[in-house]
DNA sequence: ACCTGAACACCGTTCAAGT
DNA sequence: ACCTGAACACCGTTCAAGT
């Protein structure tokens, strides 16, 4: 029984990483490509979607994958290079119509529908919320069309140059933003331990400490960020979107004026 | 040899989880409790702080933390529930002191401080901006002293009711979005594979689907989310985020004078 | 009250081998 | 080109036992 087990053998040289595997990065999809195999990526993002959407993000794995398409773990392999690459194709097809076509209108018009689908989308897939910070901060896969649309709304609005690159980002981080806050969901339940302890320290807010927010402590509760204790889908923060978007249009506007009488002196 | 695996038993009746552990969640802390150990919830969120910002937070384990700590590693499962729990007590001891020693001034100044404190902080330890939306979303540990800063600034500037927990969420998610978006590094080093991929398919944007995208590519290319190739810490969007408080701002005060005249009349 | 040893039940990933 | 079997090297977490 000494000699049975050569598994967890300690120590290992780790070799270096094999020459890249077909699907690694990006997708080539030469759309000529034969894609023969029963597999192909496209399924399996739609299958990872699918499994995220009903289990979570902590719980899904490859494994679980796998027997979800009929297949060995390893043969995921083939198409995909890891997990991670598994997720952000699922978030890709999930966020894929967020730009479909767009409606006619001013500038603003477009922004607001633009942070509004993209929450819409988002609440769709809410499972996916954390991974959007991670996997969208730096990434050219999403739909150009997006970005396009965005580009051309604030071109309208008269940013250009450095300016308009600030403008993009501030637009882009505002549709992220909010919506990923929103529906990063609770640890647990809805009265688990955490919720009443998060409830219990919340209520029990020092007026002497903190007067403005003891102030507004019943309107608080459980209704803004760090205060509350229930998801973004069984409580949802829709007054707080839309400020959230009156706010960005707003001060887009300011700023595009203050551009305008910079250029006409 | 049959008999020697007792382990991987497969099926096994799932057993209710055990009372409460002590540290299970929040911090009781009631400040007459011994702490004799040598351990300590506190020591224990330093070190894993120290070793999330030494080598990632996908890297961090509970194993490597024992061994940091010179302690076996089911030791650390009396003082923490889980190393969802680690990671959440990193980050607030990392962003414990953003709301100290506010500066005097006007409501606009002291909301800007607030975002520039929180990216700043943020910065010096990168690693944890992809946790800050999954476990800030709703959590009341955040020390009570930033949100009372938020809500005593926003009274100020006549804020009051739903209008004012709106404005709330909304200089929230403004400090969290930008900053964690900017900071969600890149999965690999500056030209691995998929920095190649980005940049190529940045680089061969079509002109004729996205006209407004081309005339801007060359100011957009690694200086745009989802354009770029490059990390928040080696290439930092300041004037973006400088054009976002702008915006905040502007957008903020365009409210508060709609709110005070609506109330005028 | 606090910590150790040792195991349990998983993981993601690799790699030779099949077809 | 695409997939399987089987293993490797880890995980987080639990639990009886120590002190």
């Amino acid at each position: 029984m000494l000699m049975s087990q050569p598994r967890h053998t300690p120590i290992t040289t780790p070799q270096a990483p094999p020459a890249a595997r077909p699907g690694k990065v990006g997708r080539p999809r030469k759309s000529a490509l034969p894609e023969t195999g029963a597999l192909g990526r496209e399924r399996i993002f739609q299958a990872a979607l699918a499994l995220i959407d009903a289990q979570g993000l902590a719980a899904f794995g490859i494994r679980g994958l796998a027997t979800q398409l009929g297949v060995a773990p390893a043969a995921i392999y083939w198409h995909v290079a890891s997990r991670e690459d598994l997720v952000y194709g699922a978030l890709s097809i999930a966020l894929a119509d967020v730009a479909q076509a767009m409606p006619p209108g001013s500038w603003q018009l477009r922004i607001q529908t633009v942070l509004r689908r993209f929450r819409a989308t988002l609440r769709q897939h809410p499972h996916l919320a954390p991974a959007v910070a991670n996997e969208l901060g730096c990434n050219a896969t999403l739909d150009t069309a997006l970005m396009e649309h965005i580009v051309a709304a604030l071109e309208e609005a008269h940013f250009d140059g450095q300016a308009l690159v600030d403008a993009v980002n501030v637009v882009v981080a505002a549709m992220c933003g909010f919506a990923t806050l929103e529906l990063s969901t609770a640890p647990a339940g809805p009265d688990s331990a955490w919720g009443q302890a998060c409830r219990a320290q919340v209520e029990g807010i020092d007026p002497a400490r903190c007067p403005a927010l003891a102030r507004h402590q019943s309107e608080l509760a459980n209704h803004a960020f760090l205060m509350r204790w229930t998801g973004g889908m069984d409580n949802p923060l829709d007054t707080g979107f839309e400020a959230w978007v009156d706010v960005l249009i707003g001060g887009l506007e300011a700023r595009s004026r203050v551009l305008l009488e910079a250029r006409e002196s």
